[in-house]
DNA sequence: CACTACCCTACCAACCGGGTAGAGTTGCTT
DNA sequence: AAGCAACTCTACCCGGTTGGTAGGGTAGTG
């Protein structure tokens, strides 16, 4: 599972892609229309804009924005930075892996499964953009 | 990712169907192979007992064993049990669902987007067994 | 009797999911 | 130019969980 911090994250910049043209948005608009706690909310959106993918203007018509083209923000990344790790084991992530020290790679057949899984999920997470978050009929 | 507990408990039971004709294994044994903390393992393992994965047997010549035949042990079935959902969010979970709070489920692209990835997940781990764990060369 | 699972207590450090207070920056108004 | 209101930003605190380490006691079984 995702952390609730992910999951809010998550959230937090797909609204903020609807809102894409209309300049910043004020945290307490995000989390009122995303029923997300505001100061938690606020922690969130700092650790965005410190990863490079949000900024943000103090004052009077300040708020949050995002940096890039939502186009441009894969999903995939966003998890990796805000969650850590997408694959279910560290012997089988592609950036953050640990060699396993209970097994041989070669002849670990968990190990085969979980690559499986990752390169499933990877097959799904990296084609999404916050574009497709936002995707509202 | 699987917490170290679900990651010690999956490579314990591959342990347990590699010896699967050979009787008991003693905890010891299983630590020592797979390098997992004794005192943790001990309770991973009275935890896939209390499950109806395991059983174990008391006094010399004792220790833990596989209670079915490891090809009626589901490797999805195992990480439900010992680490929780596998879906990444609790709206797209099938056996640990919660509605969500923050979106209609009809019109979330997220949700979307999270159930393929379950869905290709699944698609593995279900058809997954312990055997597929044990399975050498 | 020795062996082994079982069970309990206590401790520790780090992280998660928040809550609360207040300091700092900016823009608008007067 | 001053002052206030609108905002972000910083910091500290809380209870619970994770991933251990360490030790000891009890009870069933060959």
């Amino acid at each position: 599972m995702l952390s609730k911090r992910s999951q809010y994250a998550l959230k937090a910049l797909s609204y903020l892609t609807e809102k894409y043209k209309e300049g910043p948005v004020l945290i307490s608009e995000i989390a009122r229309k995303k029923k997300i706690p505001l100061k938690f909310l606020e922690n969130i959106l700092l650790e965005l804009k410190l990863i490079g993918i949000l900024d943000s203007k103090k004052g009077k018509g300040g708020g949050y924005f995002l940096i890039k083209p939502p186009s441009k923000v894969r999903v995939a990344d966003i998890i990796r930075k805000v969650n850590g790790p997408i694959a279910m084991l560290p012997c089988v992530s592609l950036y953050f892996y640990e060699r396993c020290k209970n097994c041989d790679e070669k002849h670990c057949a968990l190990h085969d499964i979980m690559i499986e899984v990752r390169d499933a999920t990877l097959n799904i997470l990296e084609k999404r953009t916050l574009v497709d978050l936002a995707a509202m009929p």
